[in-house]
DNA sequence: TTGCTAAATAGTAATCATTCCTAAACAGGA
DNA sequence: TCCTGTTTAGGAATGATTACTATTTAGCAA
C-alpha cells in the first residue's frame, strides 16, 4: 500500500518489463489490497480508471508479472485463481466458508525447508503453509448453523457464482 | 492399495455411501496410486472396466466422496483439480517442472497449528504445507536447459494440455 | 524530436474442465 | 419382491482462461 508511481516504474524497470498505464493501474491495484483478488476482481477496479481495459489485458499482464517474480498466484479452489503481490515468504489462512484468504506472516513457518525430511535429490525452492478453517464471522455463522441442523448438505457442486 | 472389495463396501457403509460398482471402481482407483490424478485421469482409468462409464460420474462420485471424507482435492493449478485418497494429515511436494506431486509424510509437519500465530477467533481446522521446487530428473533437465539459455521464455500463458 | 521495432493492448473467438438437467437404472431397506 | 431415493450417463450449458490478430504504444537510437 501506498506504492508510488515512482516505485512501480522502477520495480518495472529493474525487471525489464515496460511501464503502460494499464500494467501500472493493475499492479498498484493489486498491491494495495491483502484480499488477493481473482482476475476479475483486479478488470472490475481497473476498469474504473481504464474502461476501455479488457480482461485479456489483465490475465496477459497477471502473466508477466508472475514471470518478473512481482505477482504470486494461489489456486486453493479450482474455479479461479487469486493473485498477490506480495511476494515475500508468507503463509495463508483459507477461510472454508467465506473463501476469505488471509495473510500469515511467521517466521517460525519460514524454516521448515531445514527441518522436513524430503525425496533424495529434490530440490525446494520455496514452500507454504495453509492454515483451513473458519475466519471468526464464519465460525459464529457455522455454528449457528450446525445448532439447527445436522443434515448433510445436498449440494456436492460447489457453484461458480456462489 | 491392496484395498479388497470389501473394505471399500465397509467404508462406504459406514458413512452412509450406496455401494455401486462404478463408486468402488473410482475409488479403488485412486485409493491405489499416488500419483494425486485428475478426473480425467480416473476416467481413463476406470472406463477400461465399465466402458460406458461417463466424466460426469467420476465428478459426481469425487463429490460425494470428498463430502463424505474418503476423498481430498488438491489445487496447485488452476487447470484441474487433482484427487487424493489419502485423507490423514500429511504434506505435498510439487514438481514445477512435471507437476509430480508427492505425498511428504513428516509428522513434525504435523504440529505447526500450535506453532503458528494465528488471528484471534478463528478456528483451524487442518493445515497443509506445499514445498515448491524440481523433482531428481526435472531437475537436470533444469539444469541443462538454463545452461544453453537464459532467454526469457515467450510463453506467457500455460497450456491446457502441455 | 522522429522513426523504428518489439512488446502490449483489446477486440473476438475458441477451449475445455466442470457443472447442470433429465430420464432411466439401480441399491438397499421394508 | 416392491418402493423410493440415490446414482448413473447422456447431452447441453457455463464460464474462467487462452488463443488469435490487428492496432497501438513504450523505449531506444539517431
Amino acid at each position: 500500500m501506498n506504492l508510488s508511481p515512482d516505485e512501480i516504474k522502477t520495480r518495472f524497470k529493474s525487471r525489464g518489463l515496460k511501464v503502460t498505464p494499464q500494467r501500472a493501474a493493475i499492479y498498484k491495484a493489486l498491491a494495495e489490497t491483502t484480499s488477493h483478488p481473482t482476475a476479475d476482481d483486479l478488470y472490475q477496479q481497473v476498469a474504473r480508471d481504464y474502461p476501455m481495459i479488457s480482461t485479456n489485458t489483465v490475465y496477459y499482464t497477471l502473466a508477466s508479472l508472475k514471470e518478473a517474480g512481482l505477482v504470486k498466484e494461489v489456486n486453493y479452489w479450482h474455479d479461479r485463481a487469486r493473485f498477490d503481490a506480495n511476494v515475500t515468504p508468507h503463509h495463508h489462512f483459507v477461510c472454508l466458508g467465506c473463501r476469505a484468504i488471509v495473510d500469515i506472516e511467521d517466521p517460525s513457518l519460514n524454516r521448515l525447508k531445514s527441518m522436513a525430511r524430503l525425496p533424495k535429490g529434490f530440490r525446494v525452492l520455496r514452500h507454504e503453509v495453509e492454515f483451513y478453517g473458519y475466519c471468526a464471522s464464519c465460525q459464529d455463522q457455522h455454528a449457528r448453523a450446525a445448532a439447527t441442523t445436522s443434515r448433510i448438505h445436498k449440494t456436492h457442486f460447489k457453484r461458480r457464482n456462489p
